[in-house]
DNA sequence: CATAATTTTGACCATATGGTTAAACTAATT
DNA sequence: AATTAGTTTAACCATATGGTCAAAATTATG
């Protein structure tokens, strides 16, 4: 291994354990020297290849963001229609979710906590242009297929509908679920189907 | 306004001030200083009423918890039909959000991050019996008026609906509403007749 | 009014934490 | 092999923070 190689080995190590403590502590519980250990480095090394704490949170949360926020962007662009985009949405965001169901809560908690740090780089990474799926809502709306309705409605609701669950799954496996961990995965496996079904159902005339 | 009754009135002050800083900043970025200042006394006094931080922090947590949980229990147990009760929880919850915006996340949070504290809590504090409405639901689909479902999906998706976008409004202002916050609070209002709509529209076989 | 009990305060303490520095070590370059 | 540049470390520093304490101020009690 050469010296750039082994250099970059090592940042990856730190951003893996960065992301680690980063989303399950927050800014504000995460410690340096935690994430050090956690990449098996000391503390001064640490400080050399991120000169700060808020440059390497910086540096995750962005990722996160980057992980998150986008992929809903293509889905709503892509040629699909409009009831295969949700059911696509449900699908991908469940599965990403069930692989880092901590992310989301790590994102919006750090953007009510910390706004400071988030003016600029929502700008770039928090959009999406709903454009498309809305023409394609309309235009369904105008042909009778389905009743009339606020497409932002409908879209918060998918979003919500994927993404909560997870956020509260300490409350619901106890209060639903008798702390059954495999009834929670089968739940969701459910849901991946209930989801697109119950804004199906609803919005289609008949 | 005796000794006793300042006493009380300081605590109150202490409590309020305690909840504005833990429910915005949560317990690691909280500070007990500040805590002090919001309340216009000095720390050692803060510490006199309330031994340490995390007696203080377990009293805002329980009472957050205690005014957000129990709440839907009383309705899933009342009288009313099923989607009078769907109804009804959408119209309180909302409600309650838009006064109390960061107190879910700030449960979620807590709870994903400080598991220690909240072992025995949530046996008390975080149950809910959902054996009435579950037969209510099984009742009106053996009657063949709404399609076979898992209440526990209707549920999570009904309180997924109401508490997320509050989670979530930092990134959805921006998203969908252009900053706008006229306009969000009009999508709040609506949101109170879409969930159910979206949800009777769904089940009802017609 | 005098004494006891309670409440409030400023000063203080121990520790944790983000960050720095100078020296040691390693690897590339000549 | 000698020099240089880059990497890693241990020791340190300044500050923030939760928490304590003894004295002062206030309030209740005999």
């Amino acid at each position: 291994m050469t010296a750039k190689e082994k250099d970059q080995q090592i940042e990856v190590t730190i951003l893996n354990a960065a992301r680690k403590v980063f989303v399950q502590k927050g800014y504000d519980g995460a410690r340096m020297q935690e994430i050090a250990d956690e990449a098996g480095i000391n503390k001064a090394l640490l400080h050399y290849y991120f000169r700060n704490k808020e440059k390497l949170f910086l540096a995750i949360f962005v990722e996160a963001l980057e992980s998150f926020i986008p992929k809903i962007g293509e889905i709503l662009q892509d040629n699909s229609s409009l009831f295969e985009k949700i059911e696509k949405i449900t699908e991908v965001y469940i599965n990403m979710l069930k692989l880092n169901p901590y992310v989301p809560m790590f994102i919006l908690h750090e953007l009510q906590n910390h706004p400071e740090f988030f003016i600029d780089i929502l700008q770039n990474k928090g959009g999406i242009r709903p454009m498309k799926v809305m023409e394609q809502l309309q235009k369904e709306v105008n042909e009778g297929k389905i009743r009339p309705v606020d497409f932002r409605q409908v879209f918060v609701s998918v979003i919500s509908m994927c993404i909560f669950p997870f956020a509260a799954k300490p409350l619901l496996l106890g209060m639903l679920f008798n702390n059954d961990e495999a009834a929670w995965d089968i739940f969701l496996e459910e849901r991946k189907k209930f989801i697109p079904q119950l804004i199906k159902e609803s919005l289609k005339v008949k």
